[in-house]
DNA sequence: TCGCACATGTAAATCGTTACATGATTAT
DNA sequence: ATAATCATGTAACGATTTACATGTGCGA
């Protein structure tokens, strides 16, 4: 963040849960800490200003040359691949050894987030096109940013619809097995993975209906 | 997973890599340390079982009563919202840092991953419709959970592939702004939400066309 | 029989969160 | 003026990963 512009640890804090925090969620007092340990290894400098009238004052953390170099350096390097933390999915997981209130309860709060996400998302979106936002000139980005986020977040949201419709028809959360509607579901998703790796070798872009 | 049926700490290993690590992905080593913890704490049993021919001994951990109570006391508990972490998008995000070979790159590798991810578990899934799978009185948790992580495997990739589209076309990874496409595309998102949430708030599962 | 992958763990170091603490500002 | 919230941090604890260590069976 600190190669956008310097940043004051508290002002992190809040660019994290505007942007960072969707792909990089971290606690707070990270932003706090994390900016010291680059000044002991110079990647960032650090200037105290005044705040409010007087007595107090708080830390701005500037980007330095070491820190793009080591940036750069970072952005060139291999990625990791992504990582699904989701809590809410390994409740269903074991669903089995609890009672079917359970699993409804953590589908339901998934679609509770998924819809609150989407509408806080949207906001800052709706935002971004009438003001411009606070970094018009990294648009490009942002917003590529933004569609997988909203790709993420909408399929969460059906997904959680779903899954509740065909949760509360369970008699029971043990041992039902291979259910009539889990049978048709199965067939679905096997069918749509094999048309979707289809489209994948084709290259995605080629018109629909276009044979080759 | 002792829910589910007594491992050995190797076994959760690999069975973690079929399911668990989609929604809860941990080192390795968790799955072996954790184990004692829960029978330090009485919650799992421990049995040396000869392994091979002799010499060697290894541990198979099994649920107890104890165990159950409080597998069920957590299930009924507050579930946590899902965290996603996400380093090409992190790439992505502080893009015009670095080179528009980097995130290239670190969208490419995101397809890629997404591909593989999705072959892999379209082989386990056509495994589960053909023989049952290994516990097949859960299937109609599986394929429940097998949906969501299709749904957002396939978000993936259609965004990486569009992505990297689009990133091709930037003449140089920063100052770009709001481009044609970058506007364009910036409406649709936002007009897709708006539709998304309102189907939502209509109910899900009412039929297209339907009023109301 | 040599090497490699499978199987079974342990220890140190780091990463990250939760809980606490406290000054400043705003609303009532 | 007082409470609530914003702003700015720190410290202890716990969670996680990385790196290491070593036995075992199998294929070339």
């Amino acid at each position: 963040m600190l190669a956008i512009r310097p940043w004051s640890a508290y002002e992190l804090t809040k660019q994290m849960r505007r942007s960072l925090g969707y792909c990089w969620p971290k606690a707070e007092s990270v932003l706090y800490e994390e900016p010291k340990r680059l000044v002991a290894l110079s990647l960032a400098a650090v200037t105290d200003e005044p705040v409010g009238n007087g007595s107090r004052t708080r830390a701005v953390y500037a980007i330095t040359d070491a820190g793009r170099a080591e940036l750069r350096r970072w952005l060139a390097s291999e990625p990791a691949p992504p990582r699904f933390e989701f809590e809410p999915l390994l409740r269903l997981l074991y669903a089995d050894a609890g009672r079917k209130a359970d699993v409804l309860r953590a589908v339901g709060a998934t679609q509770t987030w998924a819809r609150e996400e989407m509408e806080r998302g949207l906001e800052q979106l709706e935002d971004y096109r009438e003001t411009g936002g606070p970094f018009p000139h990294r648009m490009h980005i942002i917003v590529l940013f933004g569609d997988l986020v909203a790709r993420l977040l909408e399929a969460v949201a059906g997904w959680a619809v779903e899954a509740e419709d065909e949760i509360t028809t369970w008699p029971r959360t043990s041992g039902l097995g291979m259910t009539a509607a889990t049978a048709e579901r199965l067939d679905g998703l096997i069918e749509h993975a094999h048309a979707v790796l289809a489209r994948m070798d084709n290259g995605y872009g080629s018109a629909p209906g276009v044979p080759g």
